[in-house]
DNA sequence: CTTTAGCACTCTGTTATGTCGAGTGCTAAA
DNA sequence: TTTAGCACTCGACATAACAGAGTGCTAAAG
């Protein structure tokens, strides 16, 4: 099942050819472009090879081949020879990031639209789960009898917010105490440890008799037990319109479905993001033949050294992967490297 | 230039006929429909007549006639009857609205959901300007050294937190005293007015040579004259793929380029916000011809009697308009109650 | 055994042609 | 003023013809 030397150059021939024209590609095209100097006679005996060991299709009898994802997989993994970005290309995006004054989520927006118009597709980035991040401080702020904001400081520079409602005795000295007891109770700890040890606060708490610890810990566990709300940014959907055929209006449709409707997209997103470096997966591996000729290019950041989020690019299975994915691993690196300056 | 009342039937019914089924109408239908009892050749004249008067157009010779924007502004200013909301739907849209959890922001990302799904277009939802809401209350929470946390509550319940620097020496005592300080002299006040104020303040504070009080207002003045952010939401964009002609691809792309171009949308969204009503409004006259054939209705929302921000629903020129202004309407009755009741 | 030239074959896309049906405009009669 | 009748127009659809691209196969050459 190995391939011989030249089915190699051949495939990625035609690979690079289905890359550039985004057309069938016939035997007279590979025998010019090769080195073996071969006639498209023996060309189109190799390509019956490749066809037959599932790296070619045709989409008709008469013509020419069009490379299969698994063809696509193999290209990527190792035949891919990425082109350094320009020094110019570097500056601008860097100039970009760092702006000093956009907050964590005008960051990750700026991002998605940097990597966007960067490589003119879909961009996309996505806020760390709540559950990671690690707590920096929390904040009461009474606004009026019963009502308050509560202000949780993340790592990061994270800022999220919530209205809760309680009772209306509580005054602004009573959230001060709350507040500084859960600041030294919880802080540095992931939403996931927090969520497990309040627990056990409660329970020691309840032993103690002590009601202020229950009432801190009640008001910290309403606030904090909801859904996350995950933020998640994708921006240039507009640039799928170039990337299609204009036949297959329903793959374009399929895509923005997949884009839309965000809980798939959001667990797919949550699954590369593990990923220790940048990651290209396909549409078919990831979501099944709706999907099938676009790829995903993602990669995570990091702060301080941990894993938060992503950041990637969706994209037609023939884009340039020697242009994207340089580029999506440089922003990558520069967004990490803004998100630990700033704490 | 006025139609006798028979022209007006006949206007009607094709109307009626091309929001039902989209298509030309021809002599035949409006003489089945009209209850006048003529022929389809007197309907051919009458139709003539109205084409003359530019009530209607022809795709060419031997097509039937397709009502102009003129003829749908006469229809929806004049013809148009709304069909009652049934109390199973108020109900519904009402139980959506009051979840008492969702903040200012969720609150209109629902809305807009809730538009769409109902009206089953895109529907979208406008955030106040924020130099037209008024300061309920600021605070600040210091969170390392030199770096605090602004936390702004607006009436109504709108919260804006960002994060900004300031000298390493201040203390979280220090942000206390000018939290109070601002709260007092600022609260109840618009943004725009405390705009204005912030230049008075600073003078009369530099002559008394009120360190606090200078600090306190540079630091509010820096926190809160950036750009504003407007937050519009939009949803059910993937709706249009059901309403347009698989033929004219550009009118969709034309549409959707407009949606996610924010600055345009955001410029007619606060014109038509001033309106103390539901408005109908067709792509050409806000958008010139590559919007003809979209339509916007959009209504405001109020907290406490003062309009904040808008509602809406875009469609195609030949959308149900019976159905979908009550809805748009109702919901938006709704939404204002919602936000009354929280402050 | 590998490579290649030659050729028949297949499929797409385009253009030309004809037909059908819907709907109109016009005219003349009711 | 209304209507019946009729010629006319145009789009939609089907069919056929044809060019072009590219293949697969075969037989000969290296």
């Amino acid at each position: 099942m190995d391939l011989e030397a030249r089915e190699i150059e051949v495939l990625n021939i035609i690979v690079q050819a289905y890359i550039d024209y985004a057309t069938p590609v016939g035997s007279r095209h590979v025998a010019k472009k090769s080195t073996l100097k071969l006639s498209p006679a023996s060309m189109r005996n190799i390509m019956t090879d490749l066809t037959e060991k599932g790296y070619l299709t045709q989409p008709h009898t008469s013509a020419g081949r069009i490379p299969t994802q698994k063809a696509f997989r193999l290209f990527v993994n190792s035949m891919l020879e990425p082109i350094a970005l320009s020094d110019k290309n570097r500056e601008s995006i860097k100039n970009v990031l760092v702006q000093t004054d956009l907050d964590f989520s005008e960051l990750l927006e700026t991002t998605s639209k940097l990597i966007s118009s960067q490589v003119s597709q879909v961009g996309m980035a996505l806020a760390p789960q709540t559950k990671l991040a690690r707590w920096h401080q929390l904040d009461f702020s009474l606004v009026r009898p019963g009502l308050a904001v509560a202000i949780l400081v993340f790592h990061g520079g994270i800022v999220q917010n919530k209205l809760i409602t309680l009772d209306e005795k509580i005054t602004a000295d009573d959230l001060k105490k709350y507040s500084n007891y859960l600041n030294d109770t919880f802080k540095g700890q992931t939403f996931l440890e927090v969520r497990l040890n309040l627990i056990k606060e409660m329970k020691e708490a309840r032993d103690q008799f002590n009601a202020l610890y229950i009432k801190a810990l009640s008001l910290i566990q309403t606030a904090f037990s909801e859904k996350e709300n995950r933020e998640i940014y994708v921006d240039g959907t507009l640039y799928v319109f170039n990337q299609i055929d204009q036949h297959d209006l329903s793959s374009m449709r399929e895509l923005l479905e997949f884009l839309e409707q965000r809980s798939d997209l959001l667990e797919l997103l949550d699954k590369v993001s593990e990923s220790s470096g940048l990651l290209i997966s396909f549409g078919n591996e990831f979501y099944g033949p709706k999907l099938e000729n676009w790829t995903l290019i993602s990669t995570p950041y990091q702060v301080k050294g941990e894993t938060m989020g992503m950041i990637g690019t969706l994209g037609p299975i023939n884009m340039n992967y020697s242009k994207v994915v340089p580029l999506v691993d440089y922003i990558a690196k520069m967004l990490t490297d803004v998100l630990d300056a700033r704490f």
